[in-house]
DNA sequence: TCGTGTGAATGGATTCACAGCG
DNA sequence: CGCTGTGAATCCATTCACACGA
């Protein structure tokens, strides 16, 4: 691997770690509550504790988009929303597509938090023949046969996959086909993509299996109180830290080492 | 200081970390499909790939339950299964309450994956009175007023929050004092909880926020000149970022909006 | 003085590579 | 042999602590 360099600070490097860019929506999301609330400028401290982190974690993650506050100040709010909107690719728009329109399917379609962040749903699709042409949040559902016409019409690159576990890889088969390469899936299934391609997963009963470990770890604890333990300290929150993602990393996108 | 969780390092003999905990239902899920077709054992190799990580990282997780695994033949399926569920403690029963019952909420309602694995749906609660008796998946709707009631009588200690980001805190703030001490927060906000509960949250928005950084960078390189045309997939078959060194990249920041 | 920005220290997660057992 | 189980090495993320600049 090529080690070395590093005489190359480049105050604007390009690589920002994913974790930073994990809670970079985040900040964006306090800066924003802040912008509407015409608040100036805010310090670390402050920010940090309304999205949820601690403040060197948030200078730290700032660092890597470059020196953006002021010494004994703070930060610009609007200038701050700019920046993270810019890294973030938000001040573009992006259209997107949602497959499989169920229950969970319309809830997405009708979730505002899209629009407001740069993000279009350009169409729904569904298989089943009967929802055609039915609107969902004001957007008619089309047949799963246009899926690649739409695609392409509109310059689709990111999918959202809300289907049954069984038809998911297929959907995502065509999406990938039709020229999408980065994928939402929420389908309780392990999605296979070429390289380039991104898969984010969001699986609701992998979230609640992971409470239910914490939670019985806390009855075990009241019922028999551990050994020789420093502190008689409960257990503590695992904060909310995205962790437990798929991210573009691990071995899920494709097989192929780089 | 608004959160106020400190995370403290589980470094107990039971101390799974953090990250494994989070791939067991994974395992879990690829297990038991293999079941369901009466396979009886597995390596490493081959339940890795359905479970889409690598066999390292697999066999170090299991590692940590103990050793479940017959060198030079692989994991027996079942036993398996069972071992991660009483893990993960699936192999109690865990009432769940859902709170916010709109379009989301009756998805999540109406999702399957719950009752398949030691969840069971106790009730769900909407402040809307016009909800309430109105059965969703089969459940009738309770009204809000019933919630300290409905927790206290079915010994819930799992809440799952679905209202509006506005609600959120206030309705957190119920379950918790009624006794909820793991929380699954859809809304997009921070929550505040006392010391021994936890929570997660999963956010759409974030997680298309998340992709768009990504997809940016892989149209990045096409120079600018922009198109908006019709996206006719690009990339740059840069695949796993990797290390690679930022090149120079254009993109001045200047630009301020103001 | 105050709070940012950042090297350095720490800690956790992943990967490597091979010893050891069936 | 083949495949698990695991120390050791590596990589990444978080935290510390303080110099520096407004």
């Amino acid at each position: 691997m090529a080690t070395g360099r590093t005489h190359r600070p480049a105050t604007r490097s390009r690589g920002i770690p994913e974790a930073t860019v994990a809670r970079l929506p985040l900040y964006l999301r306090a800066l924003t509550a802040l912008s509407e609330r015409s608040v100036p400028t805010v310090s670390s401290e402050e920010l940090a504790a309304a999205a949820g982190v601690n403040s060197a974690k948030l200078r730290k993650d700032f660092s890597y988009l470059g020196s953006y506050g002021t010494r004994g100040v703070g930060y610009d709010v609007e200038y701050l929303v700019y920046q993270i909107s810019r890294e973030l690719g938000l001040t573009q728009d992006w259209p997107v597509v949602i497959v499989g329109i169920g229950n969970l399917g319309a809830a997405l379609a009708n979730y505002g938090g899209f629009a407001s962040r740069g993000f279009r749903v350009a169409a729904l699709i569904d298989a089943d023949p009967a929802m055609a042409g039915k609107p969902v949040a004001g957007i008619p559902v089309q047949h799963a046969d246009e899926l690649e016409r739409i695609i392409q019409d509109n310059g689709v690159s990111i999918g959202v996959i809300a289907t049954p576990a069984g038809a998911a890889q297929a959907v995502c088969d065509r999406l990938v086909g039709a020229g999408v390469t980065s994928i939402l899936n929420f389908a309780p299934t392990v999605l296979t993509v070429p390289d380039g391609v991104d898969v984010r997963k969001v699986d609701l009963s992998i979230e609640l299996q992971i409470l239910a470990f914490h939670e019985q770890r806390k009855a075990g604890e009241e019922a028999h109180a551990d050994g020789a333990g420093p502190a008689a300290a409960r257990r503590t929150g695992t904060g909310s830290d995205a962790s437990a993602d798929q991210g573009p990393d691990g071995d899920v996108p494709a097989v192929m080492p780089a």
